[in-house]
This record gives C-alpha cells, structure tokens and sequence, in this order.
DNA sequence: GGGATCATGTAACAGGTTACATGATTCA
DNA sequence: TGAATCATGTAACCTGTTACATGATCCC
C-alpha cells in the first residue's frame, strides 16, 4: 500500500462520513466538480466515480441499497460501514510520504481533517511537518556527498536534480508553516 | 497532445540520439537504472522499456534490424528516423505547461537539451522560466479574486490551495534562475 | 417541443507496475 | 555448481480518460 493510498476513494469515505453516513453517486458527484472546494484539487468524472464506489463497497468499506424514488430513477444509495470509518480515521492521521504527493494527497487528508476537527488538522499539519523536514535533511546531505565526491559527467546535472527537490521541499515546510497558523 | 507528451520515450530518441543513433534494448535500459543521472529522474523496467520501442517503431521515429550475435542471443538494434529527430527536436524546445510536470518531464529535457547544446539549455530554461511567471500571475490573481469576494464556506481552504500552488511556482523559477548559471 | 437535470452506468483505450518466462554464457 | 550477465519479451492487473447509452421528468 506504500505508493498511492487512491486520495479519490478516502475522499468518497470522507464525504459520506460528512454527510450522516451515506448519500448516492450523482449526489457526491457535484462535490468533484468545478467551484467546489474538492474539485479544485481532484477532479473525478462520474465514470471513476462509479467505479470507486463499487470497489470501496468490495471492500466492506461501504454497503448499498437501492432507495425507490417514485417518479425519478432509484438512488444506489452508499453508507459507510465501521470499518470505513476506521479506513478513514487511519489515513487522515498520516502524512504523505513524499512531496509530490502534497498537491493532491495531502490536500485532501486537509480538507477532511479541517472539517472534522481543527486539532486532527494541526497534528497534521505538524506531521506532515516533520516529514519533510526528515527529506530535506536527507536532500541536503546527499548534495553535500555529491560535492565531496570528485566530479564526474553528469554530477551537475545530479546536483541540478537534487536543488529542485530541495526546493520544492523547503517551499511546502514554509507553506505548511502558514497553514498551521489558519 | 496536451497532457502526458510522455516523457519516457522521448529520453529514449534522445539516448539514440547522443549514442550515434542506434541502439538496442538492454544497452539502453541501463541508463534507467539506479545510479545513472537519468535514473534519478525516470525509472524504466525493461517491460515498459521494450514496450515503447515498439509503439517508436509504429509511429515511425525508430527503424529496427536484427543483428545476431554469434554465441549470445540476437540484438534488435533500433536505430531514429528524420521523422524521430525531427520529434525529438521540437519537443526540446518547448517548455512544460504545468508547475508539477518540472520534477519530472522539464528534468528529461534539460538533460538532453544540456548534453546537445548549451544554447538549447538556455533558451530552454528561460521559456520554462517565462511559463511559470505566466503562471504564477494567474495564481496571484486568482488569490486575489479570492479575498476580493465576500468570505464563504471552505474559502480558506480554497485559498490554501492556490498558495501552495504559487509557493511551488515560485520555487521553481528560483530554481531554474539558479539552474540558468551553472 | 426542447434543453437541463436527475441518476446510473458501459466501452474503449492509454498508460503504468510487478512479476515471470526463456535460454545461453561468463565468471567465481 | 551456481550466480550474474546478456537479451528479449509476455501476462495480469490497476488507474485513469473520454465518450457514449439510457430514460424519465421538470421548466421554459
């Protein structure tokens, strides 16, 4: 489970968890959409929406049942078991790995965290924190071994791969630095 | 074309491109291991590696031989095409259009751009410069739109959005600024 | 009457990941 | 004798994108 831990299911858990427990497909679709909060972070087309829905539902994360609407088509309605909660209590306690992930990831964990509870937003935060502190010091002294060892072909380029990581890294402590404060 | 412009086989054109234009599979998966400067920036497993031979091929950037080998087992050497070259040179003049497809894509580039002329390097770096200044305006006023309206529900998390987005922009063209003199 | 909205999907395709299959040869 | 190297791939699986299919009802 170590790469990409799928932000678009968790999020599908966090919006039911929201939202009394359960709700129907196109209902969580308008959350993805452009305007929404969500949609400017991850955008889901109603196709992988489904999708996921089924999946989490394999998973014993979700049930459903079919709710009889009269006149409208029936509602497949989702509602989120005890273990999907605990799913979703378990992701939204650990930060993401690596700083790419933060722009997606992490900005989901984010948003649901803020609008449970402010104090699982900031141990977040801190977390999160923390771990990119631990990258960069990590970035750091591999420059520093790059610049010991005698130069090679190539090792700029090395050092120009490692400084981009270093800096984008540096830019999201500062960022988290300000959203702690928020 | 927008989105991908799959950066996995342009490094490949270009490897064929520095190594006097010919080359065969396993000679070429080397670069993309561990330790090699590519291989810092772009894994490739031999299965990936053939497969985009291939899809080379039928596109028409790639011709390829069978040279057998005598005692080990035959070489399908894949040599570029005009058609490879001339592909191969217009996408290392163009810049990426996204902030997050630097760490991966703009680092393939500048690689080969580095390795075939200093000056490709450079125009290089400047136009992926101007992109994100372009980029980080739009951010800007995006966040300004952003305070200029009356305050909403999940504003604030909307708002965190877009400045991590130009934290990261930013850092990027403090980066390439960098990269520029070097 | 015609378009937007409600509501749920399927199909086709593109791309990536992991693991395995094959079989000879060179080297410790 | 056994491991690493040379050399090329296949198979299964997962994620994601785009487009389309279906059919009713509400509103103008």
């Amino acid at each position: 489970m170590t790469p990409p831990e799928m932000p678009a299911e968790h999020a599908i858990l966090g919006l039911l968890s929201l939202d009394d427990g359960a709700g129907h497909g196109y209902d969580l679709a308008r959350h993805f959409g452009e305007g929404q909060p969500l949609g400017g972070v991850l955008r889901l087309e109603p196709g992988m929406l489904y999708h996921h829905l089924k999946k989490l539902e394999r998973a014993g994360w979700l049930t459903s049942t079919v709710e009889p609407q009269g006149s409208r088509p029936p509602r497949q309605v989702y509602r989120i078991t005890d273990a999907g909660r605990g799913e979703l209590s378990r992701w939204l306690r650990e930060p993401v790995a690596h700083t790419r992930e933060i722009r997606l990831e992490f900005l989901v964990k984010l948003y649901f965290a803020r609008r449970f509870d402010p104090a699982l937003a900031a141990r977040l935060i801190a977390e999160q924190r923390e771990t990119c502190e631990r990258l960069k010091q990590s970035l750091a002294s591999q420059l520093a071994s790059l610049d010991a060892a005698e130069p090679e072909d190539g090792q700029t380029f090395s050092r120009l791969v490692l400084e981009l990581r270093l800096a984008q890294t540096r830019a999201a402590i500062e960022w988290l630095d300000r959203a702690a404060s928020s």
